[in-house]
DNA sequence: CTGAAAGCGCTTACAG
DNA sequence: CTGAAAGCGCTTACAG
């Protein structure tokens, strides 16, 4: 491959010269410019992001380490951060954690090694002492979705517990009494969230929510299918079960299939997240939707600021419920009920 | 951060012999092993994987451009190209082209900008001459998925000729006649193998596709939509629509619910890709599943043999078609139709 | 086994 | 406006 040395020579001018016009500064004078131009394109060159990156110690680039790729929430969320990062000027690398602490853990090393100007983390279970270390050191970053306590560094997500309000009252409208909940690991601070608000809402209605209706999940679908599976063997299965991630709830209706039951005759489900499938599922699932680009860009821009040396903001968005017809709803009047 | 003169000045020996334990150079004192290891753990030393880039000429890291990350068949084949790789010890980067070819190009040239030792790519419609060139300068690439004539590199993709041709024996059986299909971009292989597959499989049965019953989509669910309310509006439309992959599928199912009719009584519908939610929707989608995790390792490790001086061999795998309810099948005796 | 030195491809003060 | 030179943080022949 080309180097600056070699459209050096080909312009008659030094690398220094090159370099100058490369990076657009003033003072070239218009014939070096030109000539220096034609190089380039007449070799194809392109500068070496690699010793560029390690002379100015800046890559341009935002790591962006996500929970779990498969998971539509996640991937939508990725779109939109890569798709503003490139707006700012950024490129972004993916790093996907699984949901496993020790994987999250290896993509912010190699990201780190890798001297990415700044950080989204949407952490998974587990305390990670990486993540302390990492913001304490003062790399650039930010949380997204989910977010560690003690870590102080601005959180950008959506708060779930209006939306998990108005679900219950919904659900508590539709005469259900016995609700369990799909919960995604406490040691997120979203999976604790909507158990917290769950039971909350739960209490400002008179009920409980004792501890065979809270099935520990891990936001991926196969926990979904083992905590749905032991709430129906239960002697008094739930009236409805509230699945914590769009995942489990996969894993939910897996379960009432196998078991030959039906959604919502049998037993009710709605989900946290909101996905184009849901509208198309056997029954159109009730869900609460966060505003996911709102949440991705948003965040980009907070980490942009830090790296940028602005002051970054933190944001909290609502999310909101979706009726469908999941829960025992009365058939709609309309067509389409999306 | 602390730099490897750090770690030398910590250790009390020379920069070189810091190299050398972090690389397990066999030539170096047990005692000067021990006091390094001792300097980099009190430092928390990590190398910059920048600088030991530049110098060596590598990145072990592999670039792979995907067409669409929202698409579900992609997000799961970039997952495992991602485990593939790190068991072989590569980082990958993800790219995302969105269909878009210039976006497409922007990331091939943003990864060959950052020194990636090889690249994975599944070409987004249209012909690229930025991808001849990188081929033909000797970067290491391969396709994956999609592939683009001309251009000399390895292929690993899914042939679903046989699987379409299965798809129209089994429409043909439950005795459907009037066949469309939405059809991905011509200029995509993918997108032309699965007409011609269906024209052909049609044509095997004395049927024939006429003009209006090829929709023109691109993959992406807005065009599926589309192209279905052309159909609807035919005064004879299709019996059945095969939709070329599962975005396009869902467009469909948008558009069949608007105009408030029914799968599969009042139309029925197919899909190339199986993704889980087909088995939840309403009614399940009979689909062909294309063996993904197979394909993203197998594209992996042709991609490394090149990196690493072996030759690496193009890989064709079959796709299958799977049998549910969305083309007027007979319901099932068992419980599970997965 | 060890260190001094060169060099990867850039950018940027410095001097002219 | 321009170029020579230093230096970013590594690795690796070379000499000892």
């Amino acid at each position: 491959m080309a180097s600056i040395k070699d459209v050096a020579a080909q312009a008659g001018v030094s690398v220094a010269t090159v370099s100058r016009v490369l990076n657009s500064h003033p003072s070239v004078s218009p014939d070096a410019r030109t000539r220096v131009r034609a190089a380039v394109d007449a070799l194809g060159y392109r500068p070496n992001a690699v010793a560029r990156s390690l002379r100015t110690d800046q890559t341009r680039t935002l790591g962006l380490v996500i929970s779990d790729v498969l998971n539509p929430y996640f991937t939508e969320l990725a779109r939109f951060v890569e798709e503003e990062a490139r707006a700012l000027g950024y490129s972004v690398i993916i790093g996907n954690a699984d949901e496993r602490p020790e994987l999250q853990d290896h993509h912010v090393r190699t990201l780190l090694d890798r001297r990415i100007d700044g950080l989204l983390v949407s952490p998974a279970d587990g305390d990670s002492a990486l993540m302390a270390d990492v913001a304490r050191d003062g790399t650039p970053m930010v949380f997204v979705d989910r977010w560690m306590p003690g870590v102080d560094v601005p959180v950008v997500r959506a708060d779930g517990r209006d939306a998990i309000r108005d679900l219950v009252a919904h659900l508590h409208a539709l005469g259900h009494r016995r609700l369990a909940i799909i919960a995604g690991p406490a040691a997120t601070t979203t999976g604790n969230e909507r158990v917290e608000a769950f039971r909350e809402a739960l209490r400002a209605h008179r009920l409980t929510l004792p501890d065979v209706h809270i099935g520990q999940g891990d936001f991926q679908a196969d926990s979904g299918r083992r905590v749905t599976e032991r709430f129906l063997a239960l002697p008094e299965p739930p009236e409805v079960v509230f699945a914590a991630d769009n995942l489990m709830a996969l894993g939910a209706l897996d379960a009432i299939r196998a078991a030959g039951l039906r959604v919502p005759q049998d037993i009710g489900l709605a989900a946290f997240d909101d996905i184009p499938w849901f509208v198309h599922t056997d029954p159109p699932i009730t869900a609460i939707a966060q505003p996911t680009g709102e949440l991705g860009r948003a965040a980009v821009r907070a980490l942009v600021d830090i790296v940028e040396g602005r002051s970054p903001r933190s944001v909290t968005l609502p999310a909101r419920l979706v009726v469908r017809r999941s829960c025992g709803e009365p058939a709609p009047d309309r067509r389409s009920n999306r």
